[in-house]
DNA sequence: GTCTATAAAGTGATAGAC
DNA sequence: GTCTATCACTTTATAGAC
């Protein structure tokens, strides 16, 4: 680490130069030429700074981890609240008063996140890792995503007692690819919908029909 | 067709080859020498046949939609006759019997295909399309996926009368994406879910819960 | 910490012999 | 149709001056 602000300076303009880029060529498809060019940085700073390419990769995803926790960490510390005022003794009524709330407030925030047009370069570095992982994934995954699911997963099973955790977790993935398929098929989405972007009023519209459909999958009624 | 056999020979070996490695690296990051070396293909050849990169990843994207398109043909080609006998005088009753398995069955057809290891190349080779479309996407989207979303979104117009087409087509998109986390989430899903692979006994859980999904968000009673 | 300059290896494309 | 050989260019990484 650097302590003097020049070098820290220097730090974060090329990892915001080389998330654009990364997100856009892809990890091989990326030229450090490029990056150093976009940050205004001499090139060979990037190898005094990150080693090479690949620490410059991994110090893009570091960054990135940290700035998505510190969006949803606020809901996800309510959501452990509710969860650790844990009782069993509550009906069904109760507990999806209790549960349901955090559990939509939750998709919503990935969905805004996957959606919006800010984080495209998040959403393109973590599927290209999902489809070829490496070990920038385990970053990402271990990082946060392990939070998320955990936390979804614990909330489905108090909305669906009779599920063991395994059943609950497929439920999980199903409601995640709900909202991934914005993100993920988002050309094809576009092309479907007859939309020339996901803006808030697309977005509004996606939101009401994912809780819809997330109420349907854990049949509670409206 | 071809008068000469030892030129289509070529042209089939660089196909494969180039699916696998386009697949595997993107098709910046993919070389010519890996794929001409993995075909066991001189070089040289790559530029007669297909005249440049360019040339030979479109021809991988035309190869692999054919492919596909024969082997969801046949359900296409159900669906088709099941909604040209179409009749509105159906009551709520008949119309599920008529439009719900075939729709079951084109969701069931997708997602074996997502989850096969076999097609795990052409999963790759679609998705980083829809990441970042080229001309390549228009090959599938206008070759295959408008024929698949046309017919999903017709059938559930049947199943929900009281929805517009724009209304059923959302729908249809947050139902492929139930289908699509298996394949564009797979590093993070397997995670999730503990397993090492997605089998034959693991597809049949996650069709039995998109079954279950899909009539929950349908308004089906079981 | 930052710069210039360059080494070493890789890339796609093609000319020309057979 | 297929091959060898090679060109023109780009890439990452780094040595060495300041």
């Amino acid at each position: 680490m650097n302590a003097s602000p020049r070098g820290k300076v220097t730090r974060e303009a090329l990892i915001v130069a080389a998330t654009g880029v990364f997100a856009r060529d892809g990890f091989h498809a990326a030229s450090l030429r490029d990056i150093a060019l976009a940050a205004g940085i001499n090139q060979a700073l990037i190898g005094y700074h990150f080693r090479n390419k690949e620490g410059l990769y991994l110090a893009v995803f570091e960054n990135m981890v940290e700035q998505i926790r510190q969006r949803i960490g606020p809901i996800a510390d309510v959501i452990d609240a509710a969860l650790k005022a844990a009782d069993s003794a509550l009906d069904r009524e109760a507990r999806i008063e209790l549960y349901l709330p955090p559990l939509l407030r939750l998709t919503d925030g990935l969905l805004a996140l996957m959606a919006s047009y800010e984080s495209d370069n998040w959403g393109q570095l973590i599927l290209r890792e999902q489809q070829a992982p490496t070990v920038a994934f385990g970053v990402f995954y271990d990082g946060l995503m392990q939070r998320v699911v955990s936390l979804l997963s614990r909330l489905v099973q108090r909305l669906r007692e009779g599920d063991t955790e395994s059943e609950a977790r497929l439920l999980v993935a199903t409601i995640l690819g709900q909202v991934l398929v914005f993100r993920a098929a988002r050309a094809g989405v576009l092309q479907l919908l007859q939309w020339q972007r996901i803006g808030a009023d697309e977005l509004s519209l996606i939101r009401t029909r994912i809780h819809r459909n997330i109420r349907a999958m854990l049949e509670i009624g409206d």
